[in-house]
RNA sequence: GGCGGUGUGGUGAAAUUGGUAUACACGAGGGAUUCAAAAUCCCUUUUCUUCGGAAGUGGCGGUUCGAGUCCGCCCACCGCUACCA
């Protein structure tokens, strides 16, 4: 949509009312709300953007008589501690009342079909005016009795609470823009809770609205009442004279799953003019698209496709017309998972194996399906929990949100033509190189700009990777380790590698972080290349070594690590193989090297032995020369000792 | 406006539980090798410095023996969302 109008054919965009199909997912609200606590194995991250999106709101309900006739005016409110400074009541172009207003004024008709251009969904929304007109009705307010004004409001929206609010303008904020344009009154009802604190800086109602809680007056038997108090007081209060009840409204909406296009599931519904909408029965399922079809460019071809449409009503018999709505292909992604474990059954959705797979173990998808795709997910999992498909409560276990790769700036997709093809890398470097260097590159949750500055250095890793092995094979073959034969280099070669190996395998496994992992097989490598021992053992590490970052680099580079298995000898398959073991005794260290910090600065490092006590350390700290500079002079108040890292000595 | 995220060298980034800031790589500079080049190898590469050190992770403050990491306020950028009563 360009300026309201469409980008194709440059006609009026308008919003219009048309009957669609939708899934009731405000009924699991609640669930899909609290589940989330339990969901630990999901980013905070996600599971914040959820909790808003569900947007559970306790508040009340209040029945608004109207002047003159025996009907009510409903309104839902969080602040029913702000009830009686309301000073006029406004309900959505959309509302009933509007309508009925439009009927007995052209001008009130002539703004409501100006709202209905205006396009809720753009970023202009921010800036729009707040506009509205009197409709002439008045409210009856449900504790005085007093008549007050009822506005049509463009900012008012009919899909959430009841699509009317009451106006309170001197505790909100956009009331309080909306009453100064249209002279409404302001009347203040609360004040702050601690009445020293009232200067103008934090309530000043003749500049701006009062918006925080406190403690309410001009509210005659309600005066002296916090907004805390007053929320339960007025509640009760309304609730005893019929006129409201508390309530909790959801920012979710359910969810629409009606599409008038072509490419989607038929929904599986016959529309009877005797029995209304009755589903297509078990044994008709699934209603396939039909393919041959012609497309005209405009709307869905099955929409005027007698063939396909035209059928009998399974209750009645008679003439029947086939939904030609097609559902939201968030519909099949919210259960594939679980399909994905009943494959090759078409007699059912789902059978007994999925209740074995699931829930999925670990689940990776993009940052951006954070909210839709993974609410959608986890609402048709209960739907199927319900109805006795599967037996568990959540879908997805642990989750991983991937950053988006961006270009330019904005993230790559097809549609905006910003996509890069790693064809071109893959045919100069090759497939290991192109999926080294994107794993190398940053962690997978951060969004990344596309880049292939350094994709060089991933060859060259590859290179010297493959140099160091053929370079040892040619020297021919090795012979057994003997762990305990070994003097200090090959010892500290030992030592690295197992350190990498449980580094690798930490950072693959549980973080997930690829770069970390290959960061320190480069390490390894780097310490390999300048290891040159050609004794029978100082190989044999060597050989260890070698074997250990194939199989910690097969998941992330599978060709190359596959074909250097073989050259070291192995007759067995790469895929076959474990992954390595860590050799605790290899990371034994005989003495360690400890920080000497003064004052918090870094001053000295010494070397002790693993075996030190505190008191050997710090003393070692205190009596070392570079350190002494620091003290000599001052008094020494405490040593902080932390065993394997540091010492700080305190001195003044 | 709301919600979420990010901010560290020239660049991509690392620092996992409050404990050595800048691992690993790119780029750049210098050198070796070469008739020359490519490739490869080695050295240097946060800033300032009186060469002892000092400063330093967007800014200002705080907690702590010790802060990139925790707390408060602020700034900038990115993403999602759109007046939620």
């Amino acid at each position: 949509m360009i300026d309201g109008k469409c980008w194709r054919c440059d006609t009026d965009v308008e919003k219009k009312d048309i009957p669609q199909w939708f899934m009731k997912i405000t009924d699991y609200a609640d669930e899909l709300l609290d589940e989330l606590d339990n969901l630990d194995g999901w980013p905070d991250q996600v599971r914040t953007m959820q909790r808003n999106w569900i947007g559970r709101s306790q508040g009340v309900e209040v029945s608004f008589g109207i002047d003159g006739r025996d009907e009510k005016l409903n309104v839902f409110t969080t602040r029913p501690d702000t009830l009686m400074g309301v000073t006029y009541v406004a309900v959505a172009a959309e509302h009933p009342l509007a309508a009925e207003a439009a009927k007995k004024s052209d001008n009130v008709a002539a703004f409501i079909k100006e709202c209905s251009k205006t396009d809720t969904a753009e970023a202009s929304m921010e800036t729009m005016e707040k506009k509205g007109i009197d409709t002439g009705l008045k409210a009856v307010h449900p504790i005085t009795g007093d008549h007050v004004p009822v506005f049509i409001a463009n900012f008012v929206l009919m899909g959430y609470g009841s699509g009317a609010v009451m106006a309170v303008p001197a505790h909100d904020q956009r009331d309080y823009e909306f009453a100064t344009k249209y002279g409404l009154s302001i009347n203040q009802v609360i004040e702050p809770a601690n009445n020293e604190e009232c200067d103008d800086s934090i309530c000043n109602i003749s500049k701006e609205a009062f918006t925080l809680k406190g403690k309410l007056i001009n509210s005659g038997e309600f005066d002296g009442l916090t907004s805390e108090d007053a929320f339960e007081k007025i509640a009760t209060y309304l609730e005893s004279k019929n006129a409201g009840e508390k309530r909790t409204t959801y920012r979710l909406r359910d969810w629409g799953v009606s599409r008038q296009r072509y490419w989607g599931s038929p929904i599986p519904i016959i529309n009877c003019d005797k029995c209304g909408e009755v589903a297509v029965p078990e044994k008709d399922l699934p209603v396939v698209l039909p393919e041959d079809i012609e497309f005209e460019g405009v709307g869905s071809p099955i929409k005027k496709m007698p063939e396909f449409y035209e059928t009998t009503c399974p209750a009645c018999g008679g003439k029947a017309e086939r939904e030609t709505d097609t559902f939201d292909t968030f519909m099949e992604s919210s259960w594939y998972y679980a399909r994905y474990a009943s494959a090759g059954n078409d007699e059912a959705m789902l059978d007994e194996r999925a209740n074995y797979w699931l829930p999925v173990d670990q689940y990776v998808g993009g940052i951006e399906h954070a909210i839709l795709h993974l609410l959608y997910a986890r609402f048709f999992n209960k739907l199927m929990r319900d109805v006795g498909l599967t037996t568990n409560d959540e879908p997805f276990k642990n989750l991983l949100t991937q950053g988006m790769v961006l270009k330019d700036g904005t993230k790559m997709s097809k549609s905006k033509g910003n996509t890069v093809d790693p064809q071109g890398l893959i045919e100069q470097y090759g497939a290991d190189t192109a999926r080294l260097f994107m794993l190398f590159s940053a962690p997978p949750e951060q969004s990344l700009e596309w880049s292939d500055a350094g994709v060089e250095g991933a060859s060259r890793f590859l290179k010297r990777l493959w140099r160091l092995a053929f370079d040892h094979v040619e020297a021919g073959r090795t012979v057994a380790l003997d762990k305990n034969a070994l003097n200090d280099a090959p010892k500290s070669i030992r030592r690295v590698t197992h350190e990498t190996i449980a580094k690798v395998g930490d950072d693959i496994g549980r973080r997930f972080t690829f770069n970390t992992a290959i960061a320190s097989v480069m390490e390894l490598i780097n310490a390999l290349t300048k290891f040159k021992d050609d004794s029978e053992q100082g190989r044999a590490v060597m050989q260890e070594s070698l074997q250990a970052i194939v199989l910690l680099l097969s998941p992330i580079v599978p060709h190359i690590t596959h074909e250097i298995w073989k050259v070291l000898g192995n007759n067995s398959s790469l895929l076959d193989q474990d992954w390595p073991q860590v050799d605790e005794s290899a990371l034994v260290k005989d003495s360690l090297q400890i920080v000497v910090q003064v004052n918090g600065k870094l001053r000295s490092r010494i070397e002790v032995a693993a075996s030190a006590s505190k008191d050997e350390i710090e003393a070692a700290a205190v009596a070392d020369e570079n350190v002494m500079k620091f003290t000599d002079g001052k008094q020494v108040i405490k040593v902080i000792v932390v065993p394997g890292k540091l010492v700080n000595i305190v001195v003044r």
